[in-house]
DNA sequence: TAATTTTGACAATACTCATTGTCAATATAA
DNA sequence: TTATATTGACAATGAGTATTGTCAAAATTA
């Protein structure tokens, strides 16, 4: 109908349009950002909290002191925030876990100590990241089926499979079943984790501690043997 | 207003009101019976297919044949019907691992192989099965707060941990710490499970089965030699 | 101070579903 | 065959909430 017309119109609209302007001593972008941040946070003090499904984008905006609109500006669906959430936690939980193998001694069992003494502190003193990592992300990966999540959670079986195979390398069974054993592993272990996060952390570190490193020593146990047990043996 | 006249009506209202009479030889219980097992198929069916959280209650009427106020007739909220097919569900799966460990010798090491092969079986002979107790359950009971799915998912702790302590009578832990550990091996054999099923059931029962197995042995045989090797002993 | 961006409060819209209600067609008993 | 219990299709309601839109007050620059 009245294109020119209408390109024209655009073209004024385009370029002076928004004149950023400075608030608080930030410009837009900084501001954007920050807003950005404030959502982050209350998203993981509300997710953390309440769980994922108690909570709405209405909620964390209020937690985070901004509207809805702002909500949109930073996360195109609501999803976004969460995933953003999760992957920068989980980043942070298997930072410290990896930091702490690498700094412990190259023997084995104390590399298992240092790395479940590290990821148990962790959710202790983060237990807002222990719910949203074990028990809204396992949900939210299935509600939106979010293949990012689920791939992230391999990273951990994969971080204990070569583990295993740097600490027995003549080992005699095949990559397929030390994958599958890695995985049972992060089981093991993530299960006793969701129920100390849930039980409000009742039980002590050093328990919790002993339960999990046991099973890592015995397997270390059985492969160094090269497997004699597992043969069958009837008396 | 007409009181009298109203109390009149409900009275004629109320005996004869609703006839019974029977339809294709069924009785009203009856028929109400079959609908209600239609609708627990059809939810096994579209659950253990696509999901607890891709399934509406207009799916399930469809899959059944049946419509909406017939859903209604059998359960009160949606949910129930969920809970009901959990509950069957996962009593039948136990049942089988139970009854094999029974009908095994009494050597822990076939017992274990025996227990194993029956809940690895019963799965993949059942994928929905397996999918609406491995995953949806784990959702649904976060979601409504179901305390009788958490409660039930307990149940195989318990069964693991009474395991251990016949298999070994004078063993050196505390029952707590036996708790955590049958809470960890629990989440060892779900977490294979889960990618075991999710993958379609690509790998053989034998290399899963093998790498249950291998830990529930090394324990075995760590708590039989009255745990020497978890203390330290650098060289 | 005046013009205009930025913000915050909140209304409006859109959608998905669970749950309930209506009613004509059909099957059954008398 | 007739009266009515029963069924199936589908509309109506209601609740919750994500997402978008409106607008006046507050803050900033010139």
């Amino acid at each position: 109908m009245t294109e020119q017309h209408d390109n024209l119109q655009e073209k004024q609209k385009q370029t002076p349009k928004t004149k950023e302007r400075q608030f608080k001593g930030l410009s837009l972008t900084e501001r954007k950002q920050a807003r950005r941040e404030k959502l982050i946070e209350a998203g993981i003090e509300a997710y953390g909290t309440h769980g994922f499904f108690a909570v709405t984008v209405k909620d964390i905006c209020n937690e985070a002191k901004l509207t809805e609109r702002y909500f949109y500006e930073s996360f195109k669906k609501s999803d976004e925030l969460f995933q953003t959430i999760f992957l920068t936690l989980i980043d942070q939980l298997q930072h410290n876990v990896m930091q702490a193998i690498m700094q412990a001694s190259s023997d084995p069992r104390k590399m298992i100590e240092a790395g479940l003494t590290a990821l148990l502190t962790t959710l202790r003193d983060n237990p807002r990241m222990a719910r949203i990592i074990y028990i809204d992300a396992m949900l939210v990966q299935e509600l939106h089926n979010q293949a990012t999540i689920h791939e992230t959670m391999l990273r951990f079986d994969r971080m204990i499979q070569a583990f295993v195979m740097l600490m027995m390398p003549h080992i005699d069974r095949s990559e397929r079943e030390i994958s599958f054993v890695a995985t049972g592993l992060n089981g093991y272990v993530t299960q006793i984790a969701i129920r100390w996060v849930v039980s409000g952390f009742k039980q002590s570190l050093e328990d919790v501690l002993s339960s999990c490193s046991i099973v890592f020593l015995s397997l270390l146990n059985t492969f160094s043997e090269k497997g004699k047990i597992l043969k069958k043996e009837n008396p």
